[in-house]
DNA sequence: CATAAACCCTATAAAAAATGTAGGGAATGT
DNA sequence: ACATTCCCTACATTTTTTATAGGGTTTATG
């Protein structure tokens, strides 16, 4: 399962999609749209903006707005960025790797094989799908 | 990322798989074999056992010893048992649903809607999976 | 039938991670 | 100058995961 982080963030993107035509969007807009809390929220658009998906603005009349088309965020960019790996198993990470402590020998282990083909399929489902399908189905 | 209580899993099924022509294979065996605590472990076999993968024998000479087809035993199965559902968001799962608090309506919500076809392909992909893959990469 | 081996079961402790809060700093428009 | 709004770090709280403890029950065996 996704982290309410995550699950926050999807909801930030989104909201920030369907308000392109705004210059910018308040974290209190966003957050009280789907009852979150402001400061919680705040941070989690701050690692947004520093991944590079999202501008800001301060001072009176600022706010954060979508720097990137919605099309080139797919949920495996917000995912990792957020949540971590998406391999189920460290030792098949490809971002996060570590190897398995209860794992003697990788290159003979049937788990760690099955799970880089999980992690193969998986990532094409994930990289595949985008912010701009989220929008779509609003 | 599975935890660890799923990846022994996987590892204890693996090893009852590769001793079948054993009659019985201690708690003490696996866990030695992996460095996993064997209290741990025991917790982990008991559930396998209740949920019909395992047999168990009490007693001198007793033990544990896989009681369903290799094949018939799916990634997806042992997620669902020890870490719970599959799905991203409580919303799209089939098996552990819940509403989001932050949704109002979860029939126009975007997020929703790719996250149950981001399910349905993930589950595919791990019901299709099974220990008999796992036995072939060892 | 006594004994040791081995699983059965529940409760609890410890550690780690996720979630949420606090508070002041810096920039900006008016 | 001032109110507004994001910036940043640290800390508190809650929940989940991981691990341990300890006694109960069954069974093979001499």
């Amino acid at each position: 399962m996704l982290s309410k982080k995550t699950k926050y963030a999807l909801h930030a993107l989104t909201y920030l999609g369907k308000h392109r035509e705004n210059k910018t969007v308040l974290i209190q807009d966003i957050a009280e749209e789907h009852g979150i809390s402001h400061k919680f929220l705040e941070n989690i658009l701050l690692e947004l903006r520093k991944a590079g998906y999202l501008g800001s603005k301060k001072g009176k009349g600022g706010g954060y707005y979508l720097i990137k088309e919605p099309k080139d965020i797919p949920l495996s960019r917000v995912i990792r960025l957020l949540d971590g790996p998406i391999a189920l198993l460290p030792c098949v990470s490809l971002n996060y790797y570590e190897p398995c402590a209860e794992c003697k020998d990788e290159s003979h282990c049937g788990i760690n094989k099955v799970m880089a083909q999980v992690r193969d399929e998986t990532l094409k489902i994930l990289e595949n799908k985008t912010l701009e399908d989220i929008l779509q189905g609003e």
